[in-house]
DNA sequence: ACTGGCACTCGCTACAGTCGAGTGCCAGAC
DNA sequence: GTCTGGCACTCGACTGTAGCGAGTGCCAGT
């Protein structure tokens, strides 16, 4: 099964003029707009093989052909370059970033900005709590037996949550829990506090214990195991671009998915390393997404990643450009979290 | 023009059986499913009259009649009754209270429930900071030239914003600034703070005064003037349903306008008291919603408010149960945040 | 190994014809 | 005066037919 240069270069041909047109393309057209040197019917007789191996087909008997799943896979591993941005893009990117205040802030701007450069759907991950460190953390006493505790992590992000005290709590007893509570817990990961949390009981006094047990169990639960993610969402109506022909006609399936959290996470929060995750229709876990490709990569301050950014968009979008402009935003992003 | 009680009905069985089955109503099928105790040719008659008059209108002339927006108008403000919930919506309103947290979970399930309930799109407003009360404002120091604020209001919402000093503030000060800052501002609403936030500045000592300057209007700035909405939003696939024939066969902008948050806050943000607002079709003040109707009030603890929420959908809704569902959803709410 | 030619497929569009739901109007009954 | 049955009419939805054309596969020839 011998894929010659000349047969990745028609099926690049097919890619990129499909991805364009949006139209099945066939053997004349190609050689008209692209300089592949040889006839249509050579170029036929290389479809009928790149269609035997799974590349690419046929929607009708009598009409071009159309990329497979396989086949923008097969282009975005080898057949493609990424797409240096216009300047008109980085400039765009690199005013977003000016006058954002807070973390929430840059988030919004972020998913906007992405959804605006890709005109596609856009993701953002708040930075995960779990690949924060603790910063400090506040407790408010809201009632009697009733504390808010406020925590600020280093990536900027604010929690809250209401506590319901085993009993009342006196204004000094808040005093000493606050300095307890921060002077064991701030500068480390939430993911590593578990221990560190459960010593906070042991080693507080008698009377301070029963409240001290109440307030960790909540840290625990809030904090690290039901952990908090948060994401923003925006670029929705870039759905309906390409009519109704991407996504076999109903946006429905995407739109149930874009709503659950826990499927956008799963899209763009596992993050491995600099490297930028594609995912093409099938290979999508998610059924209601079989129709969609995803294109995320991790961000975050400096090297390290504490949250995961990307796009989703019908399989046939334009992978080198939205791959570039989701590396850019990411790195800019982190540039911009490494300021504070 | 007289409409008597029988044209009335008749403009009430065309509505109902409109948004039960999305086609146009014709005369026989009328009198076949209501007790009209008239002949098709009397209520074609009627009919004719009230097509002239505005409240119906034929797609086609030899479809039925299809209702107008003037039409539901009339139909909402004279000819139909709130619909009583049923148990089962009771009880899943009274179930998704259970359990929230915070107030971020209480906006969130609310949403969520609204939109599952109505099978709309839903809509709520976070708790306006402008009708809230400063119940704590916390500083905390990121760095010797850096404050991160955070306001905790009444409502349990809570804001944080990163305070660039004009130098470098000792952790003393900062204890200052937070005991005078607290001593002032608890309590009041943050609409009327603008003098008592001049004051702090006029009252403070020579040596914190620059700090106290810059934090002021900070304050001023993020809490009152830019007065920071918030909005969460759900169930957009179901605007899917009802295949294209809602919305005129594109969802286009309809999604651009749910992204933007000031259309948002204007179809739900002008809460007044106790008032469910029904917003039909071009009533709406916004272009891209001119297809679309919009059941809205607004919710708080006791009899204030907050803030709005609601649903949007195609203007052929059921009115009376969105309404129903809109208005008991909002007062769960608001026992809800009243228990805080 | 490539190319030109040719027969074939099949979706798309246009057009004509039929069907039927629904209407407006009118004369007559209550 | 109000309602009703009857009737002619309109027009969208659907069906069937025909022609067009883009595109293909195959084959013989270079």
């Amino acid at each position: 099964m011998g894929l010659d240069d000349r047969k990745l270069a028609v099926l690049r041909a097919i890619v990129e003029d499909y991805v364009a047109t949006q139209e099945p393309v066939g053997s004349k057209a190609l050689v008209e707009r692209h300089q592949l040197g040889v006839s249509p019917a050579t170029v036929r007789n290389d479809m009928a093989v790149l269609e035997e191996e799974g590349y690419i087909r046929q929607p009708h008997t009598s009409a071009g052909r159309v990329p497979t799943d396989r086949g923008y896979r097969l282009f975005v591993d080898r057949l493609s370059r990424v797409k240096p941005l216009s300047p008109a893009e980085r400039r765009a990117i690199e005013r977003f970033l000016v006058g954002a205040v807070d973390l929430d802030d840059v988030v919004h701007r972020t998913v906007r900005l992405l959804a605006q450069l890709t005109r596609q759907v856009a993701v953002v991950q708040y930075p995960s709590l779990a690949r924060s460190k603790v910063r400090h953390l506040e407790l408010v006493p809201i009632s009697t037996t009733r504390l808010m505790v406020v925590m600020i992590a280093d990536t900027g992000r604010v929690e809250q949550r209401l506590v319901e005290m085993p009993g009342p709590v006196a204004p000094d007893d808040v005093t000493d829990l606050r300095r307890v509570v921060n002077e064991k817990l701030v500068g480390s990961r939430l993911s590593d506090t578990p221990p560190l949390v459960q010593a906070l009981v042991d080693e507080s006094t008698p009377q301070l214990r029963p409240a001290m047990a109440t307030l960790s169990s909540v840290l625990l639960e809030t904090l690290v195991e039901r952990h908090e993610e948060r994401i923003a969402l925006a670029g929705t109506a870039n759905l309906t671009r390409g009519g109704l022909l991407d996504f076999q006609g109903s946006l429905r399936p995407i739109l149930e998915a874009l709503e659950e959290e826990v499927v956008l996470l799963k899209l763009i929060g596992e993050a491995e390393p600099s490297t930028t995750r594609v995912l093409i229709g099938d290979e999508n876990e998610i059924d209601n997404l079989r129709a969609a490709s995803v294109v995320s990569t991790g961000y975050g301050p400096g090297s390290t990643i504490v949250g995961g950014l990307g796009v989703l968009g019908p399989t046939r979008m334009d992978y080198p450009g939205n791959i570039a402009m989701v590396r850019a935003v990411a790195r800019y992003v982190g540039e911009l979290l490494a300021q504070n």
